[in-house]
DNA sequence: AAAATAACTAAACGATTGTTTAGTTTAGAA
DNA sequence: TTCTAAACTAAACAATCGTTTAGTTATTTT
């Protein structure tokens, strides 16, 4: 054997994590990486094999950062009001410190949409389809609602969570709060 | 005098702006420029100036061409009618083409949301407060919500028009237009 | 027709992008 | 203690970024 790694990876990958939260991939550079993660190209390359390997761990990372979110949305009994909370909650974390914009993965979906990086889409394509069945779920408790209401207020709520994601990037708690209460008001 | 230009100011901006729409300010070189204008480097820099000023009257040239929606929006006499006819219009525009994803300004102002470009900054918050105040007058019409219900659905619908143009960019017209009709079901 | 000047072509600019590589240090195995 | 191999430093890589510049072509005016 010989000498030991002089940085822990899931210490440095949560920076990094922040940097791309903050600017996006391609707007993240290996400079800003080096100078974020504390160590330099080389042990950046040796670890993740690239920058798009940085970014794939990341976005595990951000993953393991809010499975505890999903986990209370997961458990919960109440129905609709597990699904505000959950978006209560999925707010929260872009309020409580200053170096993250919205949601990595949305900010993701955005900026690849239009790219074919199959790896990503993948990620982001379950991370879509296992909201989508969480929230039918807390839907079907409700017994009044039939399945075609049920299809429907499941698309709208999986997209006011994403424009949800989108608007926490640029407006004030308030009008985000403001919004849910009254997205929620005809569910 | 001496030569003329081969090229119509106007034209180029146009196609710059749909390459703009498509791939973001960042995401878009000047060589991606020069091939979609079809002229070169030189004369896009005598044109405009630099990037940023192609960018700038790209802003311009759309803030043109959906100029007809916001007067067919600002002439209306129906109030909350007017207000989601705006809503379908604005994603219409999505749809025509392929060249185009969402809204320009909207990804504009995402994508500028952690810059300090003044320029810029100015012109999306001009944007922005005349939507607001449109969609205020627009809900005055109504005489019974009383001031504090007409900032917060006001508030609401500014964000859902934000949230909207974002979702715009990956989600289907079916999604989209099932939004609407169940974001304008409490208003 | 000649001079003047704006519009063109095409190459180069320095800076920065993501990535690699040569050389040095450090630690465990022999 | 010596040898070996992994982890480090730091410089360089080719490619591309936005921008500029030198040289050529074309059009108008004298």
């Amino acid at each position: 054997m010989a000498r030991k790694k002089q940085y822990k990876e899931d210490e440095v990958i949560d920076k990094a994590m922040h940097l791309f939260w903050r600017n996006g991939y391609e707007n993240t550079s290996m400079q800003m990486l080096e100078k974020e993660m504390g160590i330099n190209k080389f042990s950046i390359y040796s670890s993740f094999g690239s920058k798009h390997g940085v970014f794939l761990e990341s976005l595990k990372c951000y993953k393991k950062n809010i499975k505890s979110i999903f986990d209370t949305f997961k458990n919960g009994t109440e129905g609709v009001a597990d699904i505000k909370k959950f978006f209560y909650d999925s707010v929260a974390i872009t309020f409580q410190g200053k170096n993250q914009k919205g949601c990595l993965v949305t900010n993701t979906y955005n900026e690849f949409s239009e790219s074919d990086d199959q790896l990503i889409k993948e990620q982001m394509g379950s991370f879509m389809d296992n909201l989508k069945e969480l929230i039918i779920e807390k839907l079907k408790m409700d017994p009044s609602k039939d399945e075609d209401t049920i299809l429907k207020q499941a698309n709208f709520l999986l997209l006011a969570k994403h424009g949800l994601a989108a608007a926490s990037r640029v407006n004030s708690q308030k009008e985000i709060e403001d919004y849910i209460e009254m997205t929620f008001q005809n569910i």
